[in-house]
RNA sequence: GUGGCUAUAGUGUAAUGGCAGCACAAGAGACUGUGGCUCUCUCAGAGCGGGUUCAAAUCCCGUUAGCCACCCCA
């Protein structure tokens, strides 16, 4: 019986590890040149922190997550997002309680959906997270981090849309207005959207359905109610947008799928991917530190799926990393040398010269051919008549110059040539 | 969770229900210790379980996985 990676994950091999070193690269310099810094939490929390944080009516809470009851009876959950366990470690150690903190995490996510393009069971985001302020500066500012790594990973046809929910008190009365709106309407819903009217009113304004959207085009959207600092804090996030000469389109009709965001969202769609076209996303969250026990304090962030930011940056066909070949292939001639050539790569190595050494017995034909394949600069030939005078055979492959050197003068000489 | 499509060497692909081929990759060799080009040889395959049939890669059912869409979302 062989045994297979799981459903919805899978393996990311050599060739492609290349590319999301990349592109986490990357995404750590632009974060960590605007004061971000990392943090790693654990990739199991509590099943109640994300019950209360994503909320209880959300597909992820109600039918994605992965769950389980552990030894001790506790009921943990795979994170299924990024979030949430930032904000309980925040608390938890007591962060700068009066400064602004600013973090970046980059790691694998879990729901248990079903799997097609740019969706899988674990994927994997790069995010940020500013927690601290309620001032439009970072609703802004995080943007054009965002837009910053884009263009650091030359992409560019990607489009952002944004909207603002209001606070806490303007989504009710959103909520409530938009079910008075659409109670009477009823029976032209789709069934999900009727379901929606019961549980979460706001998402039946994304529905994709066509006599939902004709239902939908004169309804009560949100900016309807922005009160006066909501609409205030909008106008300043669209201005600086327009200020920092970032494209943004507006879409009335967007809301997020996690309960915890208020006032800015906002949604990054590529050309490039499939149904599922949504590279980034986030926005403001300002009741969520209170709402776990935490002092009232604004927060902002966004996150990345490295999958699907991959999917676009190929359907650019922008190219990527090449692969680095070798500075040096050491052949060797027989077993009898084994012990000297694995003893002699160490100091080239502290020298930080990228060599192999073959011990598998191929014929030196072979062991050529291999060296080409790994496009060495060079091949030191370990041989009897060479090592009885202390001396390797060096071969330029660019050249195909070779010439007799020291065998501790071998470091020096490669250095050189490279 | 629902629907559609797909499943043949490591990869990509052929074959009216009748001997499973090809290309690339991989390995060995064509100079007894020397790469790229060329040539020869070798290795290696029907996802799994049933059924129909004299005979199944091929038809049918189930299952698993993948893909695509719905839904949802990064």
């Amino acid at each position: 019986m062989a045994i297979h990676s799981i459903k919805g994950m899978r393996d990311i091999l050599p060739e492609e590890a290349r590319l999301w070193q990349f592109v986490e690269r990357t995404a750590r310099e632009v974060f960590e040149s605007s004061g971000y810094e990392e943090i790693r939490t654990p990739i199991l929390e509590e099943t109640a922190l994300f019950r209360k944080s994503i909320g209880e009516g959300t597909d992820i809470v109600s039918k994605e997550m992965y769950t389980f009851t552990d030894k001790g009876g506790r009921s943990l959950t795979l994170r299924p997002e990024g979030t949430a366990p930032i904000v309980r470690s925040y608390i938890e150690n007591r962060m700068a309680a009066d400064d602004v903190v600013k973090l970046y995490y980059v790691g694998p996510m879990f729901r248990s959906e079903r799997p097609q393009k740019g969706r899988s069971r674990q994927f994997h985001q790069i995010g940020m997270e500013v927690i601290g302020s309620s001032s439009p500066y970072f609703d802004a500012g995080a943007i054009f981090l965002m837009t910053n790594l884009f263009k650091k990973l030359a992409l560019s046809d990607f489009k952002i849309k944004i909207c603002s929910l209001g606070c806490a008190k303007d989504k009710e009365k959103l909520a409530k207005e938009l079910g008075a709106y659409l109670t009477p309407e009823k029976n032209r819903l789709c069934p999900d959207c009727k379901t929606r009217l019961k549980k979460n009113v706001l998402r039946t304004l994304d529905c994709k359905v066509e006599s939902c959207r004709s239902v939908l085009r004169n309804s009560p959207k949100a900016k309807d109610f922005l009160c006066g600092s909501c609409g205030g804090h909008y106008k300043k996030v669209k201005d600086l947008l327009a200020e920092l000469k970032i494209d943004f389109t507006e879409d009335a009709n967007m809301v997020r799928g996690l309960d915890y965001y208020t006032n800015t969202v906002f949604e990054v769609t590529h050309p490039g991917l499939g149904a599922q076209d949504a590279i980034a996303a986030g926005g403001r969250y300002d009741n969520l530190v209170e709402d776990f026990g935490g002092k009232k304090t604004g927060a902002f962030g966004f996150a990345l799926g490295t999958e699907r930011l991959l999917m676009a940056l190929s359907s650019e066909k922008k190219a990527g990393p090449q692969k680095k070949g070798l500075d040096l292939y050491v052949a060797t001639t027989g077993d009898k040398m084994y012990t000297e050539a694995f003893k002699a790569v160490i100091p080239l190595r502290e020298n930080g010269i990228f060599c192999e050494v073959n011990f598998q017995g191929r014929s030196l034909k072979s062991q050529m051919r291999q060296a080409n394949k790994k496009e060495a600069r060079f091949v030191a030939i370990f041989g009897d008549e060479e090592l009885k005078r202390g001396e390797v055979a060096l071969r330029d492959m660019k050249t195909s110059e070779q010439r007799n050197v020291k065998l501790s003068d071998l470091a020096k000489e490669v250095r050189e040539g490279l």
